[in-house]
DNA sequence: TCTACAGAATCATCCTGGCTTATAATAGAC
DNA sequence: GTCTATTATAAGCCAGGATGATTCTGTAGA
């Protein structure tokens, strides 16, 4: 029984639910569930009570609950007193990213961290998404920020956060002033694409396909920062994740338009070399992601500014 | 890092002894050494100064020592706290002795098991040598009792105790009054011997050469009981464990007597399936078996009463 | 200072427990 | 009933941790 099975077990318990349980420790349904059912034949009781969803902790699953997390908690302690004995300046976390996740995410991230940990360190390295699992796999960076994360063989990812993908127009626009859009108004305007090597290009190619629009492209870039760009001039609209354009819409410089119906989202992960064992800064840094991931309704509703008064159709 | 290696650690460090800690947790002394460096690694901190012995514990091995204890402290209350979810009657240690281990040690353990886990099921079965590692080896019992323990590829084997051989002589024989022998002395005596195929048997044979004496053997038995029943009848002496002796001395049925400079010893030992995971009253009953042979000089000191006026000479 | 030896490190090799992917079974919602 | 989300099972792979043999090192005693 290792520390990070303790650990599996304690995120199980926590979410009440296996598969996320295993996602957040990094492994596979298959194995948490195997796991399990060992342990439960090791300890000879039952842990879960798996007859109900979701499921359900045993008095016996309450208390390896709390033992696991009692563990869990010494070994921070532990970790802390080590670390101070080893005099600071304690753990560095390599972060390479892709450009689209923000500068403004990260600062407020590295803030938090040095908040909780002020002896740790954040290296950030914008990439292309290719070089960053580059970086991850030949271990320059022991975590990975991408879209569309996929695991293989050498390396797992994690579910981060899904945004929302939103109509981008300049103020100036005629639809702008819209409250909401149907694919059917696009058609008729210039559409700034994104190059179908990304694969949120090929997804949202995809979506339109598959609601039977067509649009007018009228360029095609590889990057959000040129895509944004463009868009500001006016002439023409894109589709892209409402995030990134925050500071723009902030600035007035974009607004962003739901379309009505849309579940087109860009998911984010993160990424790190398979069975890597992180030192206690970018363990901490991993918590932080998850915490800043699940307290963000955001994505979820329009960030524009609460029509209050109106909003009904639009 | 499974709570195994922490055990490890924790048994090395308090034993400031790689080799002893290893044999105690029953894993080879390369395994223990080759844990302590990964360990040593991946916290990035000396555990163990190394350039004196005994080994001594660094600041960071003291901290981590300390872990390692909490930790286990909180599993062994976890487990207990389980058992008693559970129900009581749990545990039950299922042993396989040889012969000679002796019901009296046997039952003076099981008080004391009872006493420690009164839960806890003793049940203890006496069988000829090769029968006790079939038993490990088919699960049949969870420990085994043997005399030379010797591990293989499925058996760990741990030292236990080494019993002292001594001269084992009837109150009526004439070199019972004596307080010491030399080889030399039994020469001149019929002698019953183990039967060669015992390893013991082989071993004080083999003693007896290197020491260049001879020895008039009347009779070979395979068994310990036969033999003292033989030398009870006065005509006849041997060599034995004086352990076995203990009974028959206080009821002066038989002496023992040292050999001068005679190191000879019968060594005992633990066995077990490799990797086999014991439930906790197994745990508890190995616990009691190592304090035992820990608090145990006697086999060091002759068992024969102090000789108070009357015994001396004969 | 040299020697002997117990104990620790290192090397080469083996093996299995825990992981992955793929697929089947099951609970719950409709 | 069907459909979706979740858990269980099957089969196969592989790296970590084990062993055993050997070498290196610290300590004590001549």
């Amino acid at each position: 029984m290792t520390l990070e099975h303790l650990k599996l077990f304690r995120d199980i318990a926590h979410a009440r639910n296996v598969s996320h349980g295993a996602e957040v420790c990094g492994v596979s349904q298959s194995a948490a569930s195997q796991h399990l059912h060992e342990t439960e034949r090791l300890l000879g009781v039952q842990l879960l009570d798996r007859s109900t969803r979701p499921i359900e902790l045993t008095e016996a699953g309450r208390l390896y609950y709390e033992f696991c997390r009692d563990v869990l908690r010494r070994q921070e302690e532990f970790e802390e007193s080590l670390d101070k004995l080893k005099g600071r300046v304690q753990g560095t976390v390599r972060v390479a990213a892709i450009y689209s996740v923000g500068l403004s995410d990260m600062s407020r991230l590295e803030l938090e961290l040095s908040r909780r940990m002020p002896q740790a360190e954040l290296l950030v390295e914008y990439l292309r998404p290719e070089k960053v699992y580059d970086a991850v796999l030949t271990d320059q960076a022991d975590l990975g920020l991408v879209s569309y994360p996929e695991s293989n063989r050498e390396i797992t990812a994690i579910p981060w956060r899904e945004e929302k993908m939103m109509v981008a127009a300049a103020p100036s626009h005629p639809l702008a002033a819209r409250q909401t859009l149907d694919l059917a108004d696009l058609a008729q305007q210039n559409f700034v694409a994104f190059d179908d090597e990304l694969r949120v290009g090929r997804e949202v190619k995809r979506y339109i396909r598959e609601s039977g629009a067509q649009l007018n492209v009228v360029m095609h870039f590889d990057n959000i920062q040129t895509m944004k760009e463009a868009v500001v001039l006016g002439t023409s609209i894109s589709i892209m994740p409402v995030r990134v354009l925050r500071n723009d819409i902030e600035q007035g410089r974009l607004v962003a338009i739901p379309i009505q119906g849309c579940t087109l989202v860009r998911p984010l992960g993160i990424i790190h070399r398979r069975r890597k064992t992180f030192n206690r800064a970018t363990r901490t840094f991993l918590e932080l992601l998850r915490q800043e991931a699940a307290l963000e309704p955001p994505p979820a509703q329009p960030p524009r500014p609460p029509a209050h008064g109106g909003r009904g159709k639009g």
